[in-house]
DNA sequence: TTGTACGCGTTATCAA
DNA sequence: TTGATAACGCGTACAA
């Protein structure tokens, strides 16, 4: 004799029978009463009892026991490499934001660039069956891969070279309006110190560098290019440091984003060059508080938040299997002119 | 007959019935043997046995399931006003840090002080069953007690009047070391750009600030104080503005946080004052990037970090029922001397 | 329109 | 030391 119908009154949190045994009925129908799109299975007036009843005893569903029923658990796993990179916390409130309507949570994880500890936290997601994942990591895709379904993949701020949907600024435009504004400025002699080019932002802001300048009639070569071994600060110091050591002649710097820029300001300052008067520097992303800086830099704006929200709504697509999902989305980035930038001098 | 053990191959992702079946036993028994603190019930060859047998065949156990029935979901809910504040990132990642060994994972959600919105996302994470709360906001702790546990709570970087067990920074003594700081600099009249007196890190600084200036027998009193009505830039200004235009006197302002600082040199840049030259300023946090800002900011470090890892461990001794639990933890704080602080000169 | 019966995958409890 | 059974709370065929 399941489910026995007495009124034996239970302590723990309410559940669907107690519910069903308030109104008089079976479980079941509670259970379709309450639920969006199996409601018109239910009369009218029994929906409106079984409601009023939930609301009245303050039953919420246990999703727990849903998600094991349904085998959805109603998360998406984002992968970052660093939430404490002021680029991701924004695009973090677009993705939940975006989620929410549809009672999706996110569950962040954090890679730190370190492949042990990103297989670890992917692990754990897994373990917690998180049904789609989104990725700002690079090089971990095809290890994502390994493990899910192409279809519940999406990259953010990343490409692959296997046509993952991917949400991306527009990299090739930000740099040509970069160089566009430093060119009516009279610069001529202009270097970049490039991101990691294991990173599809690092590689495609470099290939964008370099058919601008060359469009622009640029003297370009390698000589006027340093690659960092990361999107940090002191790998940006370190590159534009060997660019100077190198003799290099050159009047701007592109930075590959705005960290790295900030580590351009400094190689400059232990230098005794002052930024913009002897050189000036450009970063991409715009980060939060870039307009802050000792000089407020003049950037690469792309829209985090809406990038953000566009890789969710792209997960969720996907996951809801409609046909014809893009698979890339590029948005558009736009330069922001502050004063780390001015007329050539030399 | 239930759970019959002919060998029909699943389709779905492996459970514990295909380990079990796979070496000829029971699913409890392989259960057991895969549980850390059961299995020594299990002779040590079947532990062997189901180890290997579950590697080998990459099973991993359904978290959702094992919720189900143990009723945890092995999640912390985390409760911050806004994930885009700097202050917030690397707290973030300490909780996580910290939950991580434990197998918790973390929730995030994003009030934006806005108590409509505090109950939407308090109310999604209440749905998602967390087991346990950490909460960086202010005026909530009310509403969360209605439904929780007082044990099942923490305070981050607030505290509220019920004791409820919190980890913050020193106040008192972040004030302390600022305003010793202004005086050894000669100045005498120091204005407190306070934030919002309903948060406790805005009273208690507050409080702090005239509790410290008298001590050092400087002028006090209403006229070198000004309220923010939020912890942000605008507020800063505005109340730094306030202040300005009353025509009170003073060489030195203490501001409430950071944000509130960059507000302050804002006002003061739109008088054509010069920090730190006319004015100098102190903030309070020590926020990622606080040192790049112009002039550089001089402001009271708190170990974000550490309060993110003390409030997890914090809160998961509260979740084992561990005793003597402290019920506020209080972290040092740092004066970080930068360029926004000079000489009194007026 | 509603009720019945069952199972999602796991672990707790009891019995052997 | 292991096996059998039941139950966590829900959703859903199927039957009525």
């Amino acid at each position: 004799m399941p489910g026995a119908a007495d009124g034996a009154p239970r302590n723990g949190p309410l559940t669907l029978r107690d519910v069903a045994r308030r109104v008089g009925i079976h479980p079941a129908t509670a259970s379709r009463a309450l639920n969006e799109d199996t409601r018109h299975l239910v009369s009218a007036s029994t929906v409106a009892k079984v409601i009023e009843a939930a609301l009245e005893m303050g039953y919420t569903p246990n999703s727990i026991a849903r998600s094991l029923k349904t085998a959805r658990s109603m998360t998406v796993g984002v992968i970052l490499p660093d939430l404490t990179n002021p680029l991701f916390p924004p695009m973090v409130r677009g993705i939940e934001n975006a989620l929410l309507p549809s009672g999706f949570t996110a569950l962040i994880a954090n890679t730190d660039n370190d492949q042990e500890r990103a297989h670890a936290v992917v692990h754990a997601l897994r373990l917690r069956q998180v049904d789609g994942w989104i990725s700002a990591t690079a090089t971990l895709q095809d290890h994502l891969f390994e493990l899910n379904r192409p279809s519940s993949l999406v990259l953010l701020n990343r490409l692959d070279e296997n046509g993952t949907p991917a949400v991306v600024g527009d990299d090739h435009g930000g740099i040509a309006a970069a160089v566009a504004h430093l060119v009516a400025l009279g610069h001529r002699r202009i270097a970049h110190v490039a991101g990691p080019q294991e990173f599809s932002t690092g590689s495609a802001r470099l290939r964008a560098f370099i058919e601008v300048t060359a469009s622009h009639g640029l003297p370009g070569g390698e000589q006027l290019i340093a690659i960092g071994e990361s999107f940090g600060e002191s790998a940006g110091q370190r590159a534009l440091r060997s660019l100077l050591d190198s003799g290099a002649q050159f009047t701007a710097v592109l930075a590959g984003n705005d960290l790295m820029a900030l580590g351009c300001y400094d190689a400059l300052a232990e230098r005794g060059l002052r930024c913009p008067e002897d050189v000036s520097i450009i970063g991409f992303n715009d980060m939060h508080f870039a307009d802050r800086f000792a000089p407020p830099l003049t950037t690469v704006r792309i829209p985090h938040h809406e990038m953000g929200v566009r890789s969710a709504e792209l997960l969720l697509a996907l996951l809801a299997d409609e046909p014809d999902v893009p698979n890339r989305t590029v948005l558009p980035a736009e330069l922001v002119v502050r004063r780390s930038t001015a007329p050539a001098t030399a």
